[in-house]
DNA sequence: CTAAACTCCGTACCTTGGTACGTAGTCAAG
DNA sequence: CTTGACTACGTACCAAGGTACGGAGTTTAG
């Protein structure tokens, strides 16, 4: 038994998903969203097409790229919770990581910052010297 | 008087400043390095082009774009620290807000690995689900 | 002297996540 | 029934920072 026999154009799809219809093509040809069957040359598409888009924009929102997110999508299909943690962790580690990287270069940039704000015009500027030779 | 006659090949020069030849040329195209006379069809490239290739790597470790560095090039001309100053003031906000970013995805995806840690297999996986519904 | 290695130059291609365009077919309103 | 809006499909294009390739000329080692 079906709840919902509500179907869509691509056109109500991808407003009702907030994306573009190009968006929901490019996801098809991508894989990350199934084709469904056309009527007479128009696709049909369900409340399920809406929600899987609603996922990947949520997934994305937190980090997943595209591929990550047909992984997860696979995972589910399988109901395996433990790869979906590890995915998970290792992007979780994967960001603290880059946070880490980017604190560095946020300190160097201010320690230079505040050595230009010291020197005078007649100094060559440290800024442009990158006197912080790694 | 030149303290230093040497002169050298893109190869060598692409060799020791640890970048490809290709780049080496991408650089010329995009204007950030000076394209040195040829003497007989080949390029002669000196040490000032290995200082300026070694700058462009430094500049961009701290995270600067090709275009960024091109500007703190004609900076450097200029000898405008106070521009230099506000383009790494800038930049450092930049990153500031980008760590931010990155640590509220974080901190999402930590919740949803602990949610996920707790319940059985029984329920829908939440890093599947994305319980969290912004 | 010849062959390998290097250079020059232009152009095409790669990644990621889409956007834009053109042609042809189809659906809905007036 | 025609016009406008929509759809299908294939292809090209965008940023950024390069990489790869093809053909022709040059230089250098053996």
């Amino acid at each position: 038994m079906k709840i919902s026999e509500q179907t869509f154009t691509i056109g109500k799809l991808a407003k009702d998903a907030g994306v573009g219809v190009e968006t929901v093509r490019y996801y098809q040809r991508r894989g990350l969203l199934a084709e469904p069957p056309a009527v007479s040359g128009y696709r049909r598409y369900d409340t399920l097409h809406l929600e899987r888009l609603n996922f990947i924009k949520r997934a994305q929102g937190v980090g997943f790229t595209l591929e990550e997110i047909a992984e997860l999508m696979t995972l589910n299909d399988t109901r395996d919770h433990r790869l979906a943690r590890n995915l998970a962790s290792e992007k979780i580690r994967s960001i603290e990581t880059r946070i880490e990287q980017l604190a560095k270069v946020a300190n160097a940039l201010r320690h230079l910052v505040r050595e230009c704000e010291c020197g005078g015009q007649e100094m060559p500027c440290p800024i442009i010297r990158m006197a912080l030779t790694p």
